[in-house]
DNA sequence: TGTAAAACTTTCCGCGCGTAAAAAATTTAT
DNA sequence: ATAAATTTTTTACGCGCGGAAAGTTTTACA
């Protein structure tokens, strides 16, 4: 019979007469329930199911040295993309017993400033950082990674955290590039001038190197646009390249997927047909394998990110650090998959 | 000259003496800011410039009965709709000097439960609330809703919470119905046959109800699928709808824009041509003016919800609430926008 | 200039829990 | 059975702050 809900249990100590455990032992079990007998944990346990109790989080936390918090933060929940790789991580860290707290820095570095120091304030046991990358305040990074153990990923900012998880961008481009050369023309790279993520400048790095080690000339389109509104500007900048014949190559590939999607549309209000079937007259590849890449039209040719490897190893490091274990900050790059699709 | 960073200063105590001020006032200060007399405002406020010191969130949450947290839980941050109304009601609340913190349901309504018992542990001023919908734990919600002001949004369960702000879905329907029949075929109707979200009943009410004020024949096309994976649902069933001919119009009205993304797939793979130009074969349209619907091929006509609007009233309504105003649960819907694109 | 109101200081208590130390009880090993 | 090891109980303190009560200073207004 469960009077669950019933009765109100206030705090810890009424909770502990009620099961007939003491006080301390009860704070015991609930900062690691192993850590007591087991004839025990099965009295409070049975005490749990029968009265509506939960320690306060606040009084918890309070005194603790380590909290059970961790900082997950993205610099952009909106882009699909860290949307995805933060749920993996949120349920991760759920799994692990932990309390995941989900922000995102909206693209801005004043309020990636403001997320550290609200974390700062949780005691987190640990953060998992995207950082923005160069809009990034360095110094303020670095001294929040100095007093939280931090893992970042996706955008590395060097030396900072106890280590980095990403993916291994030279090698994205180097593989689609070969793909591309091997079904049809040479790329060109179309990107932003000021790229706000230092993936970007990898990705170009490897293209240009993917070029050169086939024997092609590498050709860069780079265009305008600030901020984070990337298929606005694969729209509106990559539909004036195509009307100034900006491309050198009827095959672009572009710096990430949603670059790509913008690029795609203005293709499509330029009624130019995409695709690697005859009456097509461009190729257009990307880079992320975005969730919305499979559902273009037509459905974008990328190169998939290992989300599933990158948030478990980014975890794993996290609480491999949390519990005491050292090791050099280092970084571990996944590769990625090529994804053929219709566009390219 | 700033000493900041130099002097760690422990707690409220130290700061106070640091500063001149009594410890009581300095907690008026910090519980706000306008309580206290502009002169002693000052002096804290020098202070604070001079030495690193922010309030124990801990120790602050702990006595107050009300906190300045505010929870937002939405169905999915996954989904680029909810990850924007988000990132407006969390501006808001920033904006409104509250401590917004952001939770996804990830469509199960067991973590949505989890979700609610840990906002409960937080003490929240006040949460809003995009329920799953049908899907929810209604006892669990209404429970959580009795115990903590909550303001609904999006999606309605009736009479729960303080009140409901969302979107008129019947006018959305009406809206773009009318449309579609002045330019051309009367549309027949694409959903899911278990719809999640308690939106889209609606939505095909209003799409009857705009038919037969135009004397025209409704049609439903309601095909399977489980979970939020909309835009493989629209890709895969309405592929299959399309060979099937299941279609009774060459006018394809879609219950929200994810599902229409994927049709215009599922027409791409099957070589048809969509828009309004004539050497198409179908229209489609959306409803909720998804952040990609511009960017889909051909861009999708839909109708917009005001996302601003939505935003700024939840807040609004929530924080008179909280500041002690009464009033009657009720709802208010506002009305969609036509967005006319290439699609339809 | 006087006086009431407002703001501040001093003092004190309590929140709910972590945690330490010593004593008592229980389990395990011999 | 007894000794040793483990676990639990008892007792007690402190964390950092909210908030109440009573007294003191400052401000506002006539």
């Amino acid at each position: 019979m469960r009077i669950m809900g019933e009765v109100k249990v206030k705090n810890m100590e009424e909770f502990a007469a009620l099961s007939g455990i003491s006080r301390p032992t009860v704070s015991k079990y609930f900062n690691d329930p192993g850590s007591v007998r087991s004839s025990t944990r099965e009295r409070i346990e049975a005490a749990l199911e029968r009265y509506d109790y939960r320690p306060n989080i606040f009084a918890m936390n309070q005194n603790r040295k380590l909290t059970k918090n961790v900082g997950i933060v993205v610099p952009n929940v909106a882009d699909p993309f860290f949307a995805e790789i933060a749920r993996k991580i949120e349920q991760r860290c759920v799994a692990a017993g932990y309390r995941p707290t989900l922000f995102s820095s909206h693209g801005e570095a004043s309020h990636e400033v403001d997320i550290l120091d609200t974390l700062r304030s949780m005691k987190p046991a640990g953060v998992l950082l995207a950082p923005l990358g160069r809009a990034s305040d360095r110094g303020a990074v670095e001294k929040f990674c100095q007093e939280v153990p931090t893992v970042l990923f996706d955008s590395n900012l060097n030396d900072l955290g106890l280590s980095f998880v990403g993916s291994d961008n030279p090698q994205f481009s180097r593989l689609i590039v070969d793909y591309l050369c091997r079904t049809g023309a040479p790329p060109c790279f179309f990107e932003m001038k000021n790229p706000s993520n230092p993936n970007a400048n990898r990705r170009r790095q490897g293209y240009i190197m993917a070029m050169e080690a086939l024997r092609h000339k590498p050709s860069i389109v780079r265009v305008d646009g600030e901020g984070w509104d990337f298929e606005e500007i694969g729209r509106r900048e990559g539909g004036r390249a195509l009307e100034n014949k900006a491309f050198t190559s009827d095959t672009v590939l572009c710096s990430n997927d949603r670059l790509a999607i913008g690029l795609l549309t203005a293709c499509y209000e330029q009624g130019l047909r995409v695709g690697r079937a005859p009456d097509c007259v461009i190729r257009i590849a990307g880079q992320d394998d975005h969730p919305f890449a499979r559902y273009t039209c037509p459905p974008l040719t990328t190169i998939a990110q290992d989300y599933e490897a990158i948030s478990r190893h980014a975890v794993d490091t996290l609480f491999r650090a949390i519990e005491g274990e050292e090791s050099p900050r280092d970084a571990t790059l996944f590769e990625g998959r090529l994804v053929m699709r219709d566009s390219a």
